[in-house]
RNA sequence: UCCUCGGUCUGACGCAGCGCGCCAGCGUGAACCGGGUCAGGGCCGGAAGGCAGCAGCCCUAAGCGCCACGGAGCGGGUGCCGUCAGGAAGCCGGGGGCGC
């Protein structure tokens, strides 16, 4: 998916590669190559001048780092405005331990059955018990389609019977799941070419009637950005909590998710990434950006770039927070013992005071206790004051006495990195 | 020069406009002492299962901000807008009489 749009940005990155030093004009001619790929990828035009400018912007106030070229710097900044550009964090629609009630909404042709189908198969295999409700009052076509793909995935279909009223649907929806329960209904709703007043007045009854803890608005990728002008006419009158993105891996260029997140405001939750009825994945963006720029080298430079800035002096000592403790000690779970990390990542080593130990339960201990915290806190640990830290223990399961353990960890790793910065800065190590 | 009509003038009301807050609308908005959902972590239990619940997310309150359009109101060295009333010293305009 996306092709095309992968081959034009990368294209135009690596146009720089192999260059020691960039000039502005150098990036300059990137930055307008970039801009067009975007427009031909049908990327909104908003959408498209906002990335450039904001990639030029952070290109231009990134540091010069030794252990990064200058192409792979930028390529890093491309990458993290992509992300963003997707939706930033992936995702996903909230789902209550039961009485969940989802509508599929769209336009017809968008694989709004066919995406139901694969959400409950999806969920299902996670252990849920969905019920599929085809709503569609007019088309037994589009009721019996969706029967058929009951069947094959082995879920339940509440069929709708020719122009009932919500009302009884609601009436026979509850009888079902008073003799078959069902944690997760996931409704169908009728689909027409174009939105018109009728249907919307249909859904608004339904809506009302069953009343949904989650509106998915389907949307054919492949349509491009105009696809998603249909979701304001939906939120409009019942209201969208996220999209889902079919066909994804027809669309060679991209715009529709691209744009999704400017133009409508939701979050993209799922994409279509195949006809199988397994090919629905959770929507991410950031594994989508590493696709569209070429995954290969990528991953490693992103880890290179990440290991970079945690060693360059002016942008460590003040800025670190929890979360960098955190993303660290993750890593180290991962990667395996103590003494191992500190052979193979030299940099990492420092991050730690002498006579730390690690143990996976502790870890996951400390790890609940950040989580615990507001972003604001994480970000500044000084403004834990008594009641905050009683309140970090209490949610985080842990005693006060651990989390100041771990403010105090923190503080100390901060103070020596600033002395390590100092030295180096002194020329200690070069 | 006299008579008369109208305007200029004053007041009330209306309309329009400006100003001011208010309501609505929009945005923002609670570490904990709001609601929902509660990842992670915790608690009870031999287990099956329960329970409390931080962050996040969603919603909401006060508060703060915006406010083009909308609503009820209040206030004018607004209007040369309408209706009614008052007033006629001067001035302006129309009509008429008399005198030269």
């Amino acid at each position: 998916m996306f092709e095309t749009l992968s081959q034009r940005l990368r294209a135009a990155v690596d146009r720089l590669r192999g260059r020691g030093r960039i000039s502005e004009e150098d990036l300059r001619s990137t930055l307008r190559e970039i801009r067009v790929a975007l427009l031909e990828a049908d990327v909104n035009f908003e959408v498209a001048k906002g990335f450039v400018q904001r990639v030029q912007e952070k290109a231009l106030g990134k540091a010069v780092l030794e252990s990064l070229t200058p192409a792979e710097q930028i390529l890093t900044v491309v990458y993290e405005e992509l992300v963003e550009m997707l939706g930033g964090e992936a995702r996903q629609p909230v789902l209550k331990s039961e009485g969940n009630l989802w509508f599929m909404v769209g336009l017809q042709g968008s694989g709004k059955t066919t995406t139901s189908g694969k959400l409950a198969l999806f969920y299902k295999s996670k252990g849920r018990r969905p019920l599929l409700v085809a709503a569609d009052t007019q088309r037994p076509a589009a009721r019996e389609q969706l029967r058929i793909l009951g069947e094959r995935i082995g879920v339940p279909v509440l069929e709708v019977a020719d122009g009932e009223p919500p009302e009884t649907t609601r009436a026979r929806l509850r009888q079902h799941l008073t003799f078959d329960y069902r944690d997760l209904v996931i409704v169908d709703t009728a689909g027409r070419l174009q939105v018109d007043e009728a249907l919307m007045e249909e859904l608004y009854r339904l809506k009302v009637a069953l009343g949904p803890s989650e509106t998915f608005l389907v949307v054919d990728a492949m349509t491009g950005q105009e696809a998603l002008s249909v979701s304001r006419a939906f939120e409009e009158r019942i209201g969208v909590t996220g999209l889902v993105l079919t066909k994804l891996d027809g669309d060679a260029r991209g715009g529709a998710a691209l744009s999704a997140r400017y133009v409508t405001g939701k979050p993209i939750y799922f994409a279509g990434v195949s006809e199988k009825l397994e090919g629905l994945e959770p929507f991410y963006p950031d594994r989508l950006a590493q696709r569209i720029l070429g995954m290969g080298d990528l991953q490693t430079l992103l880890e290179r770039a990440k290991q970079a800035e945690l060693e360059a002096p002016q942008k460590d000592p003040k800025d670190i927070t929890l979360e960098d403790l955190i993303a660290q000690m993750r890593q180290m779970r991962k990667m395996g013992s103590f003494s191992e990390i500190l052979a193979m990542i030299p940099g990492l080593s420092r991050m730690l005071p002498p006579g730390f130990t690690v143990d996976e339960k502790q870890l996951r201990r400390m790890e609940a206790i950040v989580l615990s915290m507001t972003p604001k806190e994480r970000r500044d640990p000084r403004i834990l004051n008594a009641s905050r830290r009683r309140r970090i223990a209490a949610g985080s399961g842990t005693s006060v006495q651990e989390v100041n353990r771990l403010i105090k960890t923190f503080e100390d790793t901060k103070q020596l990195l600033k002395t390590l910065a100092k030295q180096r800065g002194r020329g200690f190590f070069r």
